[in-house]
Parts: structure tokens; C-alpha cells; sequence
DNA sequence: TATAAAGCCGACTATTTTAGTCAAGTATAA
DNA sequence: TTATACTTGACTAAAATAGTCGGCTTTATA
């Protein structure tokens, strides 16, 4: 998962297209409200079909609505969704791995690292950022300990970066 | 704070510094065991320096030393050394604010976010990188709650990105 | 005091990624 | 049948990152 402000653009639009309540929003509006070319608000929204976050009603009339409740959707959906599908880099793949100096050691640190910030972003809901007024459930997001016991991620996990 | 491989090429640099005890190493010794060029450990060190982290001894016999203990030097300072200088992109500064489309609706959230990157990189210590097999205390590392009520930054805090 | 080891420093280049554009489509409501 | 709006792929520009180069300064030691 990459921070970039390609992924924020597709937060913003996002929160845009939940705020509108009346059937499908054209890119047009959304490109006016959020101040995001028309262009590229359409290279974004490819991504969240293809991720199932939205769908396209075409026509007349038509624009995107939410492919599910914004409950349903959370800000590392969406993140993911608008960037490459991710390189899992592990100790034993490629020639490139961890047996050059200590990357090896500090592999498990940016692991853990990703997975902390995965967890965060995945408990965050749509939702969640358009009412930021609501009384949440406290959650636990992992601590440091994680970072030596871990071993596992979850399918298509986090990646900061190319981690060697 | 940036993640990229300049940060963990730094920090690999900083753990094998760590590892040598008999005095001063010199990078020509750390760039053949992490396979970094000695030209881009010189500007990685002179960061490293001018943020207090390492103190070089000049000329034959010299090289660099850990200015403080590893329990005393936190990942995050390490990635901190090497990177631009944070520039807060708060609501209010400059002209282009969060008074265009929604980004102070995420602006929170991605505040929160850093916040948490830099409260993980902060509670892990280069000596616990290095010996990862020590037993941790538990350190509790926030929530999802946070996003909704945090206001106020520490100074010199965590960018992921331009934050508008 | 000459020499070589080692850090110091600034400017430069190459590469990659990100951001954004353009042009030519297709589907469909009115 | 026409205008609206999504669809798609290729392209370009700008920025950030990674890495290089050449020459300088300090200092232990022979």
C-alpha cells in the first residue's frame, strides 16, 4: 500500500460520492467539487469498479454510485484499489532477497510496520471519515511485540515500498 | 516522515554500526557488508550526524560511533535524520488549504495516520531491532478514536505526504 | 613533515514514480 | 439521432528519489 495523493484523491472522491443522495453523480461534479481533473478522476474510478467499491451507470443521467454501504467500505479499500497491485517482496522470493547485509533484520520491522498501518486504515469505514462526529469502538491496532511474532499477513497485505 | 528505501537503507546502516564494538567504523567497512555505495552512505551519515544520531572521528583509524546508546535511538529519529525536513501542511497555511473540495473532512484522517506511523517508528528502538528477540513490554499504540478527537501534533511530527 | 586514511561537502545526473492529458471510442436516455 | 457520460489506452510532464563525482579537510603515524 502506497500513501500518495493518488490514494487521497480517491478518499476525497469517495467521501463526495457518499455525500450525494440523489442516484448517480457524474465525474463532471465531483471534478468541480474536489478540484480534481476530469481525466483523472476517470483513471481513478476504473480502479474502484474493477475493485467493486462503485458502479457506472452510463448514459444520459448517469455516474457513479457506491457498490455497497459506505459502512462496508473501508479507506484501505480504497487506497488499494487505486494503486498497482502489490509486490509481496519476502526473505525467499527473487535474487534480490535478505541475505545481502541486514535487510533481513529489519525486513520484520517494515512488515510489521505495514501491517500496523493496514489495520488502521482498515478499520477506518467511509463512513467513519464522512461522520466524523460518531462515537467509535475503541480498537485495538496492534502493538510492538507484533513486530517479532508476526510471521503471516493477510492476502494482498501492505507494502510500504519495495521491502527487500 | 517519508518510507522509502533512503530511510532503510539507514537505518541498516545504523543497525551494523550498531553490531561493531571495537571503536570507529568507517563506511567503507559498512558499505561492503550492506552492499550501499560509500558515496550515498556519505550523505546518509552527514544526516545522521547533523541530527545528533552518530559522531565521526576524522582520519586514519576514524569513522563513525553511535552518539548515543541503541535503547536511546528510535527507528523513527533514524528515518526522521535522512529525509526533508517535515513541512506541516496544516488547514491554515497557504493558499491551498482544506477549503477546496473535501480534503479537511481526510485531512483528519491522514494527521491520524502519521500520528500512528510515528508512535510505532518512536516505541521501537535501534536495540531492539537489533535483538529482536528480547522480550518487549507491551506499548499501547492508539486508536481509531484518536483520528476523531487528536488536534495537536508533536512538534516536527509525521508527513506521509504533502497533506493538503 | 609527508603521506595516506578517512570524513566532509556541493553539485551534478539518472531513474523511477506520480500526476495529469489527450484522443478516440461505446452505451443509452430522451 | 443526438447529447451525455462512461471506457480505454497511450502519451507527456513534473517531481521525487536514488545514486555519482570530484575535490576538499582533518589527522594518525611513519
Amino acid at each position: 500500500m502506497r500513501l500518495t495523493s493518488k490514494g487521497r484523491y480517491a478518499v476525497s472522491a469517495m467521501v463526495d460520492l457518499n455525500k450525494q443522495q440523489n442516484g448517480p453523480v457524474t465525474l463532471a461534479a465531483i471534478s468541480e467539487r474536489q478540484f480534481i481533473s476530469l481525466s483523472y478522476l476517470e483513471q481513478l474510478f476504473r480502479c474502484l469498479r474493477e475493485s467493486g467499491l462503485v458502479k457506472s451507470v452510463r448514459g444520459p443521467g448517469g455516474g457513479y454510485l457506491l457498490a455497497k454501504t459506505a459502512k462496508d467500505i473501508s479507506i484501505a479499500e480504497i487506497i488499494r484499489a487505486v494503486n498497482e497491485p502489490v509486490r509481496t517482496t519476502m526473505c525467499e522470493n527473487g535474487v534480490r532477497g535478505c541475505h545481502r547485509g541486514n535487510r533481513c533484520d529489519t525486513h520484520q520491522l517494515w512488515e510489521s510496520l505495514g501491517q500496523h498501518i493496514y489495520r488502521f486504515l482498515d478499520a477506518v469505514s467511509l463512513e467513519q471519515v464522512c461522520a466524523k462526529d460518531a462515537v467509535l469502538d475503541h480498537i485495538e491496532l496492534g502493538n510492538v511485540e507484533d513486530y517479532l511474532s508476526s510471521r503471516t499477513l493477510p492476502e494482498g497485505s501492505v507494502k510500504i515500498e519495495a521491502i527487500s
